[in-house]
DNA sequence: GCTCTATATAGACGCCGTCAAGATTGCTTG
DNA sequence: CAAGCAATCTTGACGGCGTCTATATAGAGC
């Protein structure tokens, strides 16, 4: 305690004050999540990885599910600049270049690829965002509740652009439709993320064949030439 | 201890030996996951609910993983009875009356509608069957592995059933089309479980609307009618 | 400089999974 | 029937967990 270099010119001399505290602890607990499981996520280890006390988390968050959430609010944020979502994602406004002007069978692929992409290559956030154990607790803090409704409704008006801007006559409900075609990219998230389905190899076919039957879906009875 | 009864003609004098515990014990865990959740499942809790010591269930199960493994496979099996698999559930034979004999989206809506029945009214079961707790783990018992990959080959056989059944020419693989539609019923039930879908009302338009897109897809690029 | 508040700390409590050692019971074999 | 053996159940112990309480330290505003 008593240290001869009495100033804080040496920033290794680990004030009593962290000052980033909170910063830390929210990447620390990713990484832990990602690397060990979020079963492997303790309050004390966390703390001991940051370098302070086992109660020093507790004043920057309530308790454990407190910081859970806001970890998976930051996982939204993420989601969000990630999956390219929004109608004008692909109507050829100016927002960016390397996306299709057009709405055709590959910019749907390309989207799917997106999310997948976003759920297994950052598991640790995606299990928290769309994972039981938050949701199930009604202990949602709510500024996650609205980033999470946010974005399920920035996919249903994306679904409903694609629809007015692909069918003739819209097939089905865009609400129904957003709910099936997200269910299916949930479920195929899930399954890769927890180890079920396991060839890597066959996701790029998943994602093919998930895309052929949303644009012919999003086609209607059209023929598929 | 010195009880003045000596012998055990009364019955409840709580015998040494409990006689059927294993069974006792599958039953309380899935009744305890339903009640209060997984994570509220503890092995002391457990014993407790039974009568016996915290360590008597670990003479039965290695450790708490393989007691849960037990638990899925007994789900798997539940599973396989409800969710009527196979190309027999469909194709007329005298298996069983209430199936229709003949293919059409009302029986893919009737398969849609009971594997969401079974994941909803057996979440316990479901959450352990595919959840990434077990899976993940690498320790899943020889058995249960063999169980879930057996009930997936019933599924993608159904499937190519269903295709020969169905479709003039097959639009899409009969492997990928399974596993793109197992995600969509996988999805479904994962969101509602979890309760970030909550509308119950809306899960009849969802079914009705996934039987639609899936039967779509089984005509081909045939007319809707 | 003094006070107030935010931040960090150690201590304690009751849970948890599970290992080790001993007690009790029922089956097997003589 | 007796003896031994394996299965089953018990108590005791260890370290780890979330988190409450009380206490110490640092920086901010008067």
């Amino acid at each position: 305690m008593t240290n001869f270099i009495p100033d804080n010119t040496l920033s290794s001399s680990k004030p009593y004050h962290h000052g980033d505290l909170r910063r830390q602890l929210l990447d620390a607990a990713a990484s832990i999540i990602r690397d060990e499981g979020e079963a492997a996520l303790s309050m004390r280890k966390l703390a001991q990885e940051v370098g302070v006390s086992r109660t020093a988390p507790y004043h920057h968050f309530s308790d454990k599910q407190a910081l859970l959430c806001a970890v998976a609010e930051e996982g939204f944020r993420r989601f969000r600049v990630q999956v390219s979502f929004g109608p004008q994602a692909y109507s050829g406004g100016e927002t960016n270049a390397a996306l299709s002007p057009v709405l055709d069978e590959e910019t749907i692929r390309n989207f799917i690829r997106n999310y997948i992409d976003f759920a297994v290559n950052n598991a640790e956030y995606y299990r928290l965002m769309f994972g039981g154990h938050l949701w199930k607790s009604q202990q949602l803090t709510a500024s996650l509740k609205d980033e999470a409704h946010a974005s399920f409704k920035l996919y249903v008006d994306q679904v409903r652009a694609w629809q007015q801007f692909a069918a003739k006559e819209t097939a089905v409900d865009a609400l129904r439709y957003a709910q099936v075609s997200w269910s299916t990219l949930h479920g195929m998230s899930c399954l890769l993320i927890d180890g079920i389905y396991l060839d890597s190899a066959a996701v790029a076919a998943m994602t093919d064949t998930a895309a052929r039957m949303f644009w012919q879906q999003l086609r209607g009875s059209e023929s598929s030439g």
